[in-house]
DNA sequence: CCACATAGTGAGGTAACCTCTGTATTACAA
DNA sequence: TTGTAATACAGAGGTTACCTCACTATGTGG
């Protein structure tokens, strides 16, 4: 009677765990660097809008975006810059363009971080994610997408 | 440059996104009944001990092993409990047999809205998940046991 | 040039956790 | 049997990661 694991809710709670996994992870591996995973997504959003960057890697992105890509309301956005400003991770420009716009780019020292955490991230390989199989990855990344709106 | 959906992290992302869906799909689902997703899932925990019940569904648990079940440290119990308690959804009784120990049962008032609202959601069966096929869910169950430690 | 939309932010709030501390109570050992 | 240690719970207070609502400074279309 109990060997059934595939009840109804047991989506929603193997759901929560596995995320609940996932973030205290990330906080532990950020945690030397006195980081939240909220922040390391936003600096990782910065720093990712251009793949394969000539040297501009930090290249500058409206608050607006940056909360579109992050899923999450452009206030939250402001939030989260406002705390990487204050370590020094990022800069508020204004835009040339827009003048009701603000452009967040990676400082100098905000890069160096991301390429350090990054790397040790990659060398560790405590993705979390890491105790799948890579088909499973694949799986999971696909499912997940069909569910990402 | 910018049709590379499948970068690195994204797998990551892929779960912070799914997550908030389902959290946000079930917040929605569960307004009506004035009743966060927290609360319910403590409620579903309370209700699951015995699955097909005799007549004392809402068996009691100790907050302990509320919390246990639950993956939350023992205070948060005590957090979600207090709600549950003050709708008059569960009961705090003392547990006769360790004068420290407190055992929580759902009341009439709980199990009824517990059957209510697993009904509602049956029937609606918009259970977020819903959208993968049946075979997506499994590979996905199978897939967050995995993380789960 | 005026109505309306848009970008960002201040103020204030919430859910879902947490730790640390204290108080009963039980269990264990000497 | 009398300490000492462990356990169950709750009070106090904190944190993260969000949110909405109201406001200001701009831009935009008619």
């Amino acid at each position: 009677m109990h060997s059934q694991p595939s009840d109804s809710a047991d989506l929603g709670d193997l759901f929560h765990a596995a995320f609940r996994g996932l973030r205290r992870t990330w906080a532990e591996q950020l945690a030397p660097w006195e980081m939240t995973p909220h922040q390391w997504r936003a600096l990782m959003t910065l720093m990712r809008r251009r793949p394969s960057g000539a040297q501009d890697a930090g290249d500058p992105m409206r608050l607006k975006d940056l909360a579109e890509r992050l899923r999450i309301a452009p206030r939250s956005a402001t939030e989260v810059v406002d705390q990487l400003e204050a370590k020094g991770l990022v800069r508020r420009d204004p835009d040339p363009t827009d003048r009701r716009a603000t452009r967040v780019a990676a400082t100098a020292a905000g890069q160096q971080l991301f390429a350090k955490i990054s790397a040790e991230r990659r060398g560790k390989s405590s993705e979390y994610f890491a105790r799948l199989s890579a088909g499973d990855r694949t799986e999971l990344a696909r499912i997940l997408g069909q569910l990402g709106d």
